[in-house]
DNA sequence: GATGCTATTTTGACACTGTCAAGATGTGTT
DNA sequence: AACACATCTTGACAGTGTCAAAATAGCATC
């Protein structure tokens, strides 16, 4: 038996190589050019050099391919988000404020994968992946993580940890949506809309 | 020349009476049904027992349609934050709780309209009617003007009324969004979510 | 009242979508 | 070499938004 025969991953020398992972390339591709309500499967595999049900190999669905972009979405911000909490010389206060900066700034960079990660169509009813759920609440797990530490710090107001967290999300989610969805027109005002999120929900020392 | 003759409304006795207002009403039921994803043209028509090309004479476009909606729900929401926001018996305290868990229950109470209203279709790109911006602007505009006064009268926190405006609107509408979108799946703790907004929002007196 | 103008509605058509069923083709194993 | 299986293709179907042209109904004017 193969060494990798027990992974899905790595198969390359078939009909095309690596089918699945050269969909889920041309797909982010064809999301960065033209957004994702133009994202089409029959323009994927056009785009793809393949016919327009090949992907039905790959994926069961639309709705599975768009979950395992996301999914790749919630593991960058996973990390990037990790990193900053773990980094030795920030102080706590630093890394609040990286944290709020950073999530808004990650769905100002990724509008498309964003709108995906978060997008109603793929959590509404029962469409979620089970491999996007698998790395999604891990890093919803994570935030509750980050500000119950701060919170306990006595960095920022609160006494219930689950809800200020589920406040604090609810905000950065709200400021990142409403700028990537075009309500905000002003997207050079962001950081500064970050910046007093930051003051609001700090502590104050005085 | 008839006393109604300028006015595009209320004009009955045409071959179905007010095809406009009926393709109202039942793109509203239908999307309360189904849901917005659900709601096409087609369907539309039929359940208003026209043909499917008729609604292209009320309306440009099945944008032009979902605008008209989003506007409805907007005139409804500024009536409603109007009407708290002018209530003489309710203190200021009051009334900004009363703004915020308005708000979220607005949304959490009609998802498929909110949706529309905040939804990227709509104001992504140029895609917005003018009637749409002429209900919307003064909507936000007044979320301004009370959150203004609040921070005058000392009520919460921050200095700029702009931004502290923005982090706000973006705090509850964030966790309606949570919400509505099913990421939050539990809606019964909806309550105690905007109750905790309000108490990290108002400036402690201690 | 007949005629013509215009608002309204319909039928037909087109390009596009997601997805299923069957067949064809390549790849690895026995 | 033969088989099993993964992979890919072709064909098809129902549905979508929207345009063009034809049909119909209401109103105003002569």
């Amino acid at each position: 038996m193969n060494s990798a025969a027990n992974l899905k991953v790595v198969r390359p020398g078939y009909h095309h190589g690596d089918l699945r992972q050269a969909l889920l390339m041309a797909a982010k591709a064809l999301i960065a050019e033209a957004g994702i309500e133009n994202l089409s499967l029959r323009k994927l595999a056009d785009r793809a050099g393949v016919s327009r049900t090949a992907p039905y190999h790959h994926f069961t669905d639309k709705n599975d391919l768009l979950c395992a972009i996301a999914a790749q979405g919630f593991r960058r911000r996973y990390q990037g988000a990790q990193d900053t909490f773990n980094d030795p010389s920030l102080t706590a206060e630093e890394k609040f404020a990286e944290f709020i900066c950073g999530y808004v700034r990650f769905a100002a960079d990724n509008p498309e994968e964003y709108e995906l990660m978060f997008g109603r169509n793929i959590w509404k009813q029962k469409n979620s992946t089970q491999e996007l759920r698998d790395v999604a609440y891990p890093c919803f797990q994570h935030q509750l993580e980050m500000i119950t530490s701060w919170q306990e710090a006595g960095l920022i107001s609160g006494d219930n940890p689950l809800r200020t967290t589920q406040v604090i999300w609810g905000t950065v989610h709200g400021i990142a949506k409403l700028l990537i969805d075009g309500i905000y027109t002003d997207s050079a005002q962001i950081e500064e809309v970050s910046l007093c999120a930051i003051k609001l929900f700090i502590k104050k020392a005085s």
